[in-house]
DNA sequence: CGTGATGAGTTGAGCTCTCAATTACTTACC
DNA sequence: GGTAAGTAATTGAGAGCTCAACTCATCACG
């Protein structure tokens, strides 16, 4: 282990503001969407992958892929929104390991009812606080950061923890 | 209700960008402290405030607004780190309905030890992969939306759903 | 004073998440 | 073709978080 390299004055402040914020706006998000529609942020992410896909269908490994949630946690999430009849869960023709997501047309229009709330929220709390530049750098950022966690010796980091 | 206004497909890519790193780096600094130090990260955060602090210890409601927790969360929280021996609940002395948190000396070792490798996985995944300029704009946008998050409309809402 | 409103902090129930273990299937390879 | 290693998904236990309800102290104001 090489000696610690502390944070700068800079970087510590960039870090806090960053993480403030985010706390408090992930916060105020998921208190929104639980309030109005009864769902936490990861339910809602759910719903919103399956609306965007062919057939309103994912496999669930991909599903997981594309909310960033762990098997684990897709599992779970998907039980519970197949109790309120939100989605389906049938087999894969291709893999019998496999299962298939399904939203329904319950699930549809409880995410098209919950949709305009959250966005106002997103624009209200973040969007419309930023000049057009901010944006751009916002994504740029985001973008470099979510590189390097998928990299390969990130994920490998990752896997031997499993 | 007027009629929603969408993401334009900019607003849309920052914002996901931005969601999925975001998701993704808060969960591995999570794993890490979790894995090496036994602590969620909002606890490290804890620790941290009050070793800042005077005395290293500060009245309840502070140490809440410090780590944007909920007063809830924050009893909680305090009451697992109690467990531990990490830190300890006294009277206030002003206010006989407060409490005061104090870190103990083994919370400080705690801390110590931990914050090496914390501040190691801050810098790998975020610090070390953005400019100084990207720096500069991060917290720049924190700062901003931490602003209109902590803004008097924004409170009152908070506190109507209380 | 004293009464009603506000503030500080805690508590318990219910829900989500993590971690580790497990089942069931598929792929690689000899 | 049979066995070992890898992959898909689930499960249950334990931990943290939220929400609402609660206690007790302080403040405001007549």
């Amino acid at each position: 282990m090489t000696e610690t390299r502390w944070l700068t004055a800079d970087e510590q402040r960039a870090w806090r503001a960053y993480l403030e914020a985010t706390i408090l706006l992930f916060d105020a998000l998921d208190r929104q969407l639980q309030h109005d529609s009864g769902l936490p942020h990861t339910y809602y992410e759910i719903l919103v992958r399956l609306s965007e896909a062919d057939g309103r269908a994912m496999r669930m490994s991909e599903l997981a892929d594309a909310t960033r949630s762990s098997r684990s946690r897709l599992s779970h999430a998907v039980a519970r929104l197949e109790e309120r009849g939100w989605l389906e869960r049938v087999d894969c023709e291709t893999d019998k390991r496999g299962q298939v997501a399904v939203l329904t047309d319950k699930g549809f229009a409880a995410l098209e009812a919950a949709a305009p709330g959250h966005v106002a929220a997103v624009r209200r709390h973040l969007i419309d606080q930023l000049s057009a530049e901010q944006i751009g750098q916002l994504e740029q950022i985001g973008t470099v950061v979510l590189k390097a966690l998928e990299s390969p010796e990130c994920q490998a980091v990752r896997a031997a923890d499993e």
